[in-house]
DNA sequence: TATTGTTATACTCTATAACTATA
DNA sequence: TATAGTTATAGAGTATAACAATA
């Protein structure tokens, strides 16, 4: 970010656009919107967590599986909004983390029951600290009031039918 | 959606799960609700372009090279917040389509200025209506009012350092 | 017939690193 | 040395389709 004066003279074409660039009607549009929102507070993510050995996304996955022992992958999937195939190399890699176990249910053998083994709970509560951390530096950026005010707003984004 | 009297009686575990999932701390991250309102109005953009030409993102790259004739790859990478190797093959495949062209800057013969093809104006056109119904009918879900409050949150969100 | 879960495949988006050409 | 752009590569995340096992 610094730049000496002598830089800033002779400063290339792409930058003399960067400064006043024309973004036409996509800051108007609320998709454009939380997609920048979200692209910011996940680039947050990655740069705190670093090597880290969750991403957001299997991250809640476990927590989902803690909470509720015996959840199958079918409704995990739902819960998440995701194809069962998505879910499937998630669970896997969990599973070979030794952070969760399966088991066939016994009254419909096609099912996996999820269950979060008691050993990771460390290694959870761990990683939980660490994506607290980041999400209170994000909503740390607006008041309570305004936390829940966007929360409604969001709620009501996504409720409606497409 | 539709599901028989009988049907409900004998669901399978998995939907019985899917009725009273534990979200744990989830629906309090302001980083969850964000990427769940990003992954819904993606959806609807797909579902709605079907076998469109575009995917929002290169619609929005076009739409900037149009509103800023001469902007150099380096400059529009930066505005969206990307690196200019993932702009590279999406200014190829717009400039293929004959969408836009590029000129070497005599100036900095490094740099590629991008410029929006006229001839384009009527697909851009045609696009920007889809875009724009799209959009309105997510912006309805909201009044004016939050739509503004909702802009000024996310603003904020996105203002501060991580 | 329908559902659960896996696998093969594909596509988008993203980045890093190494490279060429220029500055 | 530094920057613009390309390319090779890799990984996450997503989906569809076909499949085996089970219902």
């Amino acid at each position: 970010m610094k730049r000496s004066r002598a830089a800033l003279k002779r400063r290339p074409a792409g930058e003399a656009a960067e400064r006043e660039i024309d973004f036409d009607e996509l800051p108007g549009y609320v998709g454009y919107q939380v997609r920048r929102t979200q692209a910011k507070i996940f680039g947050e993510f990655e740069a705190m967590l670093g090597d880290f050995e969750f991403t957001p996304g299997s991250f809640g996955v476990l927590m989902l599986i803690r909470a509720n022992p015996g959840i199958t992958q079918v409704a995990l999937a739902s819960a998440f909004g995701v194809d069962k195939s998505t879910m499937s190399p998630v669970i896997y890699r969990l599973e070979t983390r030794g952070l969760i176990r399966r088991e066939v249910l016994p009254s419909d053998r096609r099912c996996h029951a999820l269950f979060f083994e008691p050993k990771a709970e460390p290694v959870f509560v761990a990683a939980r600290e660490k994506f607290r951390a980041v999400e209170a530096g994000v909503a740390a950026r607006l008041s309570k009031t305004e936390q829940r005010e966007l929360a409604r707003l969001l709620a009501k984004l996504q409720g409606a039918q497409a």
